[in-house]
DNA sequence: CTAAATTAGTCGCATCTGCAACTATCTTAA
DNA sequence: TTAAGATAGTTGCAGATGCGACTAATTTAG
């Protein structure tokens, strides 16, 4: 996976007229405008592309610690995450609206995590059509396992980054999240589930 | 800028046993380090789970553009969006390659594509396992009448950001890109390829 | 109080996509 | 030359996931 075949490629003889474009004077303009290249759009430019293949290789490193090691899906993953980030136990619903997650893709890491008794779940006495979920020993000895081993990760892809460097990516990332109402933080999380 | 998400964040007022967690100081510090927290970690400041969303989001955006207008799913836009940049025609497994889709995946876009009739492919007589894939007329004009589209929703996406954030975002993926691997210029790929 | 609308959660269905096997072709080495 | 090993592309299969329908419970309107 993601080993990036480095070597060969094709050595045979090709034509490549060399498509004339490109460099125009920007090694690194400002997005858009350096993705626009005469009606043309050079994909590795192109923001949406760059995001979303960097997520997928980003996560692909990740799945080796909680997939390979732990058999947890990404899902299962988050169920977990915000179980364990949180203090109180907290609904599915919930769970699937902070994470932006789709409810039945939750509903189904919430089954499988209770197979494997990671967590477990408790009626609620005032709203009946929901559980209030939480993590069982198991599922938090796994957690506490877990934790440091992605943080470390984390660490080993931003590595490249400056901590000023990093400090701004997280900067502009909440910006676009800002923009894109994607803010989901735990305070307002609470506040919409805090009685 | 630094308003990032500077809001919130524990205001909570919950129970919050509080594990005693070290408050290692950080409103908004490198992330990695302000994910964590004593022990736990906050989804909302890692990284990883930070990119999947945000590309999901964008992704979403955009798809309104080349889906539900034209039809087009993600890797059949990654084929049009190679052929249209390139000026040679290329190889599938060259479009798999420097968008790091999978051949079937590729694959599966070509055979729509050329049903559609926005593609088309010549046996290559030095090579006849391969074929040459280029747009028809027809690929050209939705190529054509898409991109600027995507364009715009790129600026729309970025137009949260001042132009030197936007070049300062450009650079920092550029950054991780390349520490991933995943630097795969139009330059380069050229080179695989030419010769 | 009753009925309509809303919400939590589950599940069947369809789609997407990675994997791996398979064919055909090309390359390398004996 | 021939055989083993790579490479391009296709396809069956299975797992993952979004959608929408469904049940059960709660809230709101009349």
């Amino acid at each position: 996976m993601a080993n990036a075949s480095s070597s060969e490629n094709s050595a045979r003889s090709r034509s490549a007229p060399d498509s004339g474009a490109r460099k125009d004077g920007d090694k690194d303009g400002t997005p858009a405008k350096a993705a626009r290249n005469g009606g043309r759009l050079d994909l590795f430019k192109f923001v949406p592309f760059r995001l979303n293949r960097l997520a997928a290789e980003v996560s692909s490193a990740l799945s080796a610690e909680y997939q390979a090691r732990y058999g947890l899906d990404i899902p299962e993953w988050r169920v977990l995450a915000t179980l364990g980030f949180r203090v109180e136990p907290c609904s599915a619903q919930y769970i699937a609206h902070c994470t932006r997650t789709h409810k039945s893709t939750i509903s189904r890491a919430v089954t499988t995590l209770m197979k494997r008794q990671m967590i477990e779940r408790v009626e609620n006495e005032e709203d009946r059509r929901e559980f209030r979920l939480r993590m069982t020993g198991k599922g938090k000895a796994l957690y506490e396992e877990l934790i440091p081993r992605l943080l470390r990760r984390e660490q080993e892809i931003l590595s490249c980054l400056s901590a000023p460097e990093r400090k701004a990516l997280a900067a502009l990332l909440g910006k676009i999240e800002a923009s894109l109402d994607l803010v989901q933080t735990s305070a307002e999380a609470d506040a919409k589930e805090a009685y």
